[in-house]
RNA sequence: GCGGGUGUAGCUCAAUGGUAGAGCAACAGCCUUCCAAGCUGAUGACGAGGGUUCGAUUCCCUUCACCCGCUCCA
């Protein structure tokens, strides 16, 4: 399926708009319209129903090591700015990059590492690429390049000092950049703030700066010791969140893939460290079974456990569940949910300070001139277990999905084109969005088989009943095909339809969207008959 | 952020230095007794700003957005 036509459907049927449209459009940003809306609330409600509310506490839930509690929360977008500070995003998400004029690329300033060398009466800062094994090698190529010295004069060459990175010089003139052929190209560095600055109070000011929050994740961790102390949860629980986020994405592309404000539907587990590795495998498989049967299901949904030395600094597990999205290359896959281990990181850095981690890999309190580089609250966030008495600091188990990623995989997974008769018994292609019935925006369409002889009035009475339970949709326009047609690109899963039978018999037939199949049902079944289908 | 491409009606596309056509969709009505193309009618567009020109949708510049490739991706 190409992309082209997805995004087509998504305009021409309301699922999804260009935020602004009428204003040229503003890139990383997105509107739902009327069916995208409702497809969107009903995948919030399905995981809120599924992981929170509907969540059986008093059972072993399959694959779980025990029971244990859900709750929810909403936090607000805006938050005290020392959150990011002691959460990393402030400094991670406040990059300062340098751009190459000659090979158009870009560099984290205080990643690119590189050595000064004097030749030839020229002093210049030799930069590399190359993984540490291979960095030596590589300088010297570098260099003999940057000189323009052969093999054999290699001894020419004069290094100074060690290998440093780029942010410790006083200026990039005499920088040799990793892809370039002249020295000097890279242009001074540049801030990229991946998180939106905002104004608290009508005075603008450094006093009054805050953020957007890029995870809806800090406002559980920082609530931690209000749903403790206010409910009687104990752990291992869960906290819910559902919510906006953002990120000054460098570059949204792919639809509503990567968009810079975006929904999140996050969990924070907390659990006793010694058994936080069971529980990762737990919500792993918990969060991709998931996906599974809200009918994400086959080849293009997969399971991907990250190697050791792609995890983040805190993590000693993560794994993603991801989705062949048609716009990316085959072979490729794109982020639906992570699911990382986060070990005790949060809630020591809302106690401490912010953490980073030492020469022994252990994490400690960042200092900067023998003082926290961003003190903690220096609350007590420990839990104490009222059984055994111990105390610590929880583990957290993290399954953080986009509600807007799961949106616009279940869209592309349910769009289908297949052959169906016209009236004349030729067959048409046919578009179909064929979402799991509890996702789908409209549930059921009731419609006249024609607009006379009373069957107007009995297809309009099934259609208030059916709308007290869920969406429906009448119509009674036109050749009854092109309803089920105009239905079947809506995604929706049954159409009802009164005809002359049901004057006589008082039966109407039900027509299923995938099979085209048709049965009769009584009238005063139907609304039941469709409630069940849709749950 | 860089390079390339694209931007005309809701969608898919035409044409043109002298204010733009079609198909489908949508709307009103007719006809229709189960899977979109029957009839009649009305509606609807040159992404935005500037320049050149008597006149710009067309040429030029800027900008915005989308697509492809790089870069980035907690």
């Amino acid at each position: 399926m190409e992309m082209e036509k997805l995004v087509s459907l998504c305009k021409r049927r309301g699922f999804l708009f260009q935020s602004s449209e009428i204003y040229g459009g503003l890139n990383g940003f997105w509107d739902y319209g009327p069916l995208g809306v409702e497809l969107k609330r009903n995948i919030k409600n399905a995981w809120w129903q599924d992981m929170v509310t509907g969540h059986d506490e008093l059972a072993v839930q399959p694959g779980a090591p025990t029971t244990y509690e859900m709750t929810g929360l909403d936090c607000t977008i805006i938050m005290h700015p020392q959150v990011w500070k002691c959460s990393g995003h402030f400094d991670l998400f406040v990059d300062m990059m340098v751009d190459c004029k000659e090979s158009k690329k870009r560099y984290r300033y205080d990643q690119l590492r590189g050595r000064w060398v004097e030749a030839k009466g020229k002093r210049v800062f030799i930069t590399t690429l190359a993984e540490a094994d291979q960095e030596e090698a590589d300088l010297q190529q570098r260099a003999l390049k940057a000189f323009n010295l052969r093999g054999k004069d290699v001894d020419q060459l004069k290094w100074e000092g060690s290998v440093i990175s780029l942010d410790k010089l006083d200026s990039l003139e005499s920088v040799f950049a990793p892809e370039a052929k002249e020295i000097g190209t890279l242009t001074e560095p540049r801030e990229f703030n991946l998180m939106f600055p905002t104004t608290i109070g009508a005075l603008a000011g450094e006093e009054g700066r805050a953020y957007l929050r890029p995870e809806t994740a800090q406002g559980i961790f920082v609530n931690f010791k209000n749903v403790t102390d206010s409910t009687r949860v104990k752990i291992p629980f869960g906290i819910a969140q559902v919510g906006k986020s953002f990120r000054n994405e460098i570059t949204p592309r792919n639809f509503t893939f990567r968009s810079r404000e975006f929904e999140q539907m996050e969990i924070e587990f907390f659990c006793h460290p010694t058994e936080s590795r069971k529980w990762y495998e737990y919500w792993r498989d918990r969060r991709m079974k998931w996906y599974t049967e809200l009918g994400l299901a086959g080849q293009r949904l997969r399971l991907r456990e990250h190697e050791k030395d792609e995890l983040s600094h805190y993590s000693v597990g993560t794994a993603d569940i991801e989705y062949a999205f048609p716009f990316l290359s085959a072979g490729e896959y794109g982020e639906l949910e992570g699911i990382a281990h986060r070990g005790d990181f949060d809630l020591r850095s809302h106690m401490e300070g912010k953490l980073v981690k030492n020469a022994e890999g252990c994490l400690e309190v960042e200092m900067v001139d023998g003082k926290p580089k961003y003190k903690g609250s220096g609350r007590d966030l420990t839990y104490r277990d009222e059984v055994t008495n111990e105390r610590f600091i929880p583990h957290v188990i993290e399954p953080s999905a986009g509600a807007d990623r799961g949106a616009l995989a279940f869209l592309c997974e349910a769009y289908h084109e297949d052959s169906a008769p016209d009236e004349k018994g030729e067959m048409q292609t046919r578009v179909v969005m064929k979402f799991h019935p509890r996702i789908a925006p409209i549930k059921a369409a009731v419609f006249p088989l024609v607009k006379k002889d009373g069957m107007p009035e009995v297809a309009q009475d099934i259609y208030r009943a059916l709308k007290k339970k869920f969406p429906a949709f009448y119509d009674e326009k036109g050749a009854v095909g092109r309803r089920y047609r105009r239905q079947d690109e809506a995604g929706t899963p049954y159409c009802i339809t009164v005809d002359g039978q049901t004057l006589t018999d008082n039966t109407v037939t039900v027509r299923d969207r995938d099979t085209l199949e048709q049965w009769r049902v009584k009238v005063d079944d139907v609304v039941e008959e469709i409630s069940q289908r849709v749950s």
